[in-house]
Parts: structure tokens; C-alpha cells; sequence
RNA sequence: GUCCCUAUCGUCUAGCCUGGCCCAGGACACCGGCCUUUCACGCCGGCGACGGGGGUUCGAAUCCCCCUGGGGACGCCA
């Protein structure tokens, strides 16, 4: 058997979405499963609509999944000769026919028919059009066969078949003589050799007229593989009414790609119970057979919670190379402050989002504590003199500036004072960090380093009130 | 309106092809408990679904038909 050739083939009309991400993702995995190629064509017929900058977001978006392409991008905004040359043998062969009817002509039938309930569709007027309009700008259409139905084996959803009486004459190129989606994507996915079209089931409606297409064109039909769609929370398509809806919008809010690629992936595709994948395992597993046929609610719930386990089991080392980032887009630097992979250990347990996860290491690198104003009204009061006064005594005199050595220095101050160690863990965790909350004080401690920690006790109990 | 797709917990889904192992399993969310140095994590437990109606069969979530619901397409967008 022939080597697996899939695309994925987005227009530049924006960011990548989650929908595209999830189709650009199946394409990756079974063409990295089967040893295939994985082509990257951007479809930009649409001049007018198509920009640089998008080509250039969804590119970095692939990048960040980690969803590399063996060919391409290809760009069609390249190849018109090509496109103008297949028109020009469909007029020839009589596949095509110019049609001289006005946008304004075909508007006010296609309202007709919808006031008459009727399917609005072109209704071939220009078919055997005798006179020719000389110089009037016009269009060319495909000649769809009006007899017979197209069939298809949708490797998703089974066999599928329309009645040709259905199709109605679609535009090949446009009176600017561009050509258009319909058309181009016939004669690329044939030209680049593509066998299997994986591609979104809103394109269902398309294929038996584009089946139609590579027949007259001549082209070997390929397999096809209709996704199904991804809807919101009201079960209507994903829209951005619905929330973030671009992949690089996740990573802003912290999110990591592998937990994105591991909920786009069980959207829509199982292998039975097992919710963790990493790229590996999925390029092992990943098969059409297990994708389901029916639309799926994008849950961010799930996505939340995949991320903060990729965050809890990831390696502190990568994670804190990451953190940085977060860090400074929050206006933080780093250098002079406890390492980030060991401020990572201490806080990937507890966090979210990498965002969530900067926020919270924000009292490491801050030079002077912030106090939370709740938090030091009510644990740095004069009450806590002793407890201050024996604490800063005991870690004085600490050698071992550890985890377990402050621990234990700690338990001392407990036996001098009296006081159970969450009596004393809170008034400290204010001085050292300023809120009420945070990893547990000894680690606090050991990686914030011996100077820090004592210098933002000393300083916490000057100011007891 | 016409055509196409689709239908298991609130959500993602396993099971369906090859009927009995399913008074339906897992995960997220939610609720309760345990742990505890605050907040989390973790652990344990709970809530919760085969859309409806007809068949076929000894037996149906699983096979067939109808209905209903949901989605999509109907562009000189892709």
C-alpha cells in the first residue's frame, strides 16, 4: 500500500482555533502512526480576507502543540497558474461553463427560493446560454451532473450518499478570475498527492460535489474522514462568545501544550478508560476506528484539570524555565532570587495554571514582602512578640538551613513557647510571604534562602503591633 | 424550507460492529469524609445516563423502523 499522505489546511482569516488545532492534531497523529507525511497548506485563495499575521499565528500555534509538518506550507496564493490552467480544461472539456449572472441576480433568487421554502441553489441559467454578453465580467461553474447520486465511505461516519439533483452548480473561479475554495482544494489535495482528507464534518456537504470534481478533473478520489464538531456549553458551535477559542490563548492563561493536546485529542477519541496520553503514547494509539461521530461540548473544566496535572507531574527544571516567562509578563525578574525549579517544587502541587503558579511565587522575588493587610492585622500583633523572639533565636543558631533543619529549629520554638506549630506557622508565613497562604513555611524557607527569610522575620517583628 | 450528520450521567466518554459478563464502567465538575502547618495535593465515599414509541429475540444500551431532540450545509468564505 501507497505511503499515507493527510494535510491539514487552514485559511489565514485569524487565529488557530480549538476545532483546527484538534483536526491539525488527528492529521499529526496518524501520519506520524503510519509513517506518513504530513502536509501544511494554507488555503489564502481569499485575498482580501487572508493575512500575514495569521499564516504566522497558526504556525507558532502548531509549534507549540509540537504538530510539525513533513511538507509545506504550501501557500495557494502561489500556485493561480496552476489553479487557471485546470479552469481552463474544464471550459475546454465542457466540465465548466462561464455564467454571466450578477452577485445582485443570484441574491435575489436565493431569497426567493427562501421565501418559497425552496432549497436556494443555482438555478443553471447560464448552462446553455447561447448569446455571450461580450466584455461582461463572469464566473466560471462546475457542470454537476444532475442524474445519479455520489457515494462516499466516510472512514468516520460510513457510508454517505446525496442524490446529484441536490448539488447545484458550484463557482469554480470568481469574476476576478481567483479561484475558490471548492475548487482548489480538489486540485492541491490531488496535486500533492493527498489519499485521506481529515477534516471537519461541517465539510460533509461538500464532498460529493468536490467527489464530482476530481472525476471530471481526471483525479484518483481520495479516502475522506469527516470530525465531528466541537460545540460550546449551550451546545451551539464554538464561537469566541464562548470564552477563549485560540490555542495561544492558553498558553497566556498558563496552560501547557501537552495538556491542550490531551484534551483536544479525548474530545471526540477514546482508548478506553485511559484519560493521560502523552505524544508518544498517542502516536502509538491514536486511530480513526476509535474517533466518535458525534459533535462534543468543549469542557474547559477538564482542560483545567489536565493542565494542573501535567503541571504536578512535570519536570520542576522545564517548568521553571517557564515560569520565568510568567513571571516577567507580570513584571518579575528572576536573577536575583531562589532558583525557579526550586520554587516550582514547591508550588506545583498547588496550582492550576503556570499563571496561577507566577502569581504565587511573586513573594520570592520580591525584594520587600507585601503585606495583605487582613493577614497582618491579624497575625502580626504584639501577642506574637515571643513567638518572633524564639524563632528568629533558634534559626540564628541553625547550621543546617534545610527543609527538615528548619523544621526541627521550629519544633524548638514550639517547646519554648508552648504553642502548637499552627500557632506559630501562620505568623511567620505572613512575615515571610505576606498572605496567609503558601506552601508549607520550612520549604518556604529553604528555598528562599537563610538571608531573605531571616531578614523578612526580623523585619516582620519590628513592626509587630 | 431542503439536504446531510448525530443521539449513554451536567460534560468528555467505555460498552454497541461480534445481543446475555451492564439493575451500564471510567474521567471532569459537584457533594460529604479523612489527612493537615494555611491553601492546595492526595485518599475514601456519594450524586448522576442508555431521548420516546414500536418491533425482532428466551433475552436489547447493543439489531430494525418511526418520532423527537441536537448539530451542520445550502456564499463570487474556507
Amino acid at each position: 500500500m501507497s505511503q499515507l499522505r493527510v494535510r491539514f489546511a487552514p485559511s489565514p482569516t485569524g487565529y488557530l482555533h480549538i476545532g483546527g488545532a484538534r483536526t491539525a492534531l488527528f492529521n499529526y497523529l496518524l501520519a506520524r502512526k503510519e509513517q506518513g507525511c504530513f502536509v501544511l497548506r494554507i488555503e489564502d485563495t481569499d485575498v482580501a480576507r487572508s493575512t500575514e499575521q495569521s499564516v504566522e499565528a497558526i504556525l507558532q500555534a502548531m509549534q507549540w502543540l509540537g504538530l510539525s509538518c513533513d511538507e509545506g506550507p504550501y501557500y495557494q496564493s502561489q500556485r493561480f497558474p496552476l489553479y487557471r490552467d485546470k479552469v481552463q480544461a474544464m471550459l475546454a472539456s465542457g466540465g465548466a461553463y462561464r455564467c454571466y449572472c450578477t452577485a445582485e441576480e443570484l441574491e435575489a433568487k436565493r431569497q426567493l427560493a427562501e421565501q418559497q421554502k425552496r432549497k436556494p441553489k443555482y438555478d443553471g441559467t447560464c448552462r446553455n446560454r447561447s448569446e455571450v454578453p461580450a466584455g461582461s465580467p463572469y464566473v466560471v461553474r462546475f457542470h454537476t451532473p444532475r442524474e445519479g447520486e455520489t457515494c462516499f465511505a466516510d472512514r468516520i461516519k460510513g457510508t454517505i450518499c446525496f442524490q446529484n439533483q441536490e448539488l447545484d452548480d458550484l463557482i469554480l473561479q470568481r469574476s476576478d478570475g481567483t479561484p475558490t475554495y471548492n475548487f482548489v482544494v480538489v486540485v492541491d489535495d490531488a496535486e500533492m498527492g493527498i489519499n485521506l482528507v481529515i477534516r471537519g464534518d461541517d465539510h460533509i456537504n461538500n464532498t460529493p460535489r468536490q467527489i464530482l470534481l476530481y472525476q471530471a478533473l481526471g483525479y484518483a478520489v481520495p479516502e475522506f474522514a469527516h470530525v465531528p464538531m466541537i460545540l460550546g456549553a449551550d451546545q451551539k458551535r464554538l464561537s469566541k462568545r464562548h470564552g477563549a477559542t485560540s490555542v495561544m490563548a492558553y498558553r497566556d492563561l498558563g496552560y501547557l501544550p501537552e495538556a491542550m493536546v490531551n484534551y483536544l485529542v479525548r474530545l471526540g477519541w477514546s482508548h478506553g478508560d485511559q484519560e493521560i496520553f502523552s505524544m508518544e503514547e498517542l502516536i502509538e494509539m491514536f486511530s480513526l476506528d476509535q474517533v466518535g461521530r458525534s459533535a462534543g461540548v468543549f469542557n474547559p473544566e477538564k482542560l483545567l484539570w489536565l493542565n494542573s496535572h501535567y503541571i504536578k507531574t512535570g519536570d520542576p527544571q522545564r517548568l521553571g524555565d517557564l515560569l520565568r516567562d510568567y513571571l516577567a509578563a507580570l513584571g518579575h525578574r528572576c536573577d536575583d532570587g531562589p532558583e525557579p525549579a526550586e520554587v516550582v517544587k514547591t508550588l506545583q502541587d498547588r496550582c492550576k495554571t503556570m499563571v496561577e503558579m507566577a502569581e504565587q511565587a511573586v513573594y520570592y522575588y520580591r525584594r520587600e514582602v507585601v503585606f495583605d493587610a487582613q493577614a497582618e492585622a491579624k497575625f502580626l500583633t504584639s501577642a506574637q512578640q515571643p513567638v518572633f523572639a524564639a524563632t528568629l533565636e533558634q534559626l540564628s543558631a541553625l547550621n543546617n538551613w534545610t527543609a527538615g533543619g528548619v523544621e526541627d529549629a521550629l519544633g524548638r520554638v514550639m517547646e519554648e513557647t508552648g504553642l502548637k506549630f499552627g500557632k506559630i506557622a501562620q505568623p511567620l508565613r505572613v512575615a515571610l510571604t505576606g498572605n496567609t497562604v503558601s506552601p508549607s513555611i520550612c520549604e518556604v524557607m529553604a528555598v528562599m534562602g537563610r538571608d531573605r527569610s531571616l531578614a523578612r522575620i526580623s523585619r516582620a517583628a519590628a513592626r509587630l503591633a
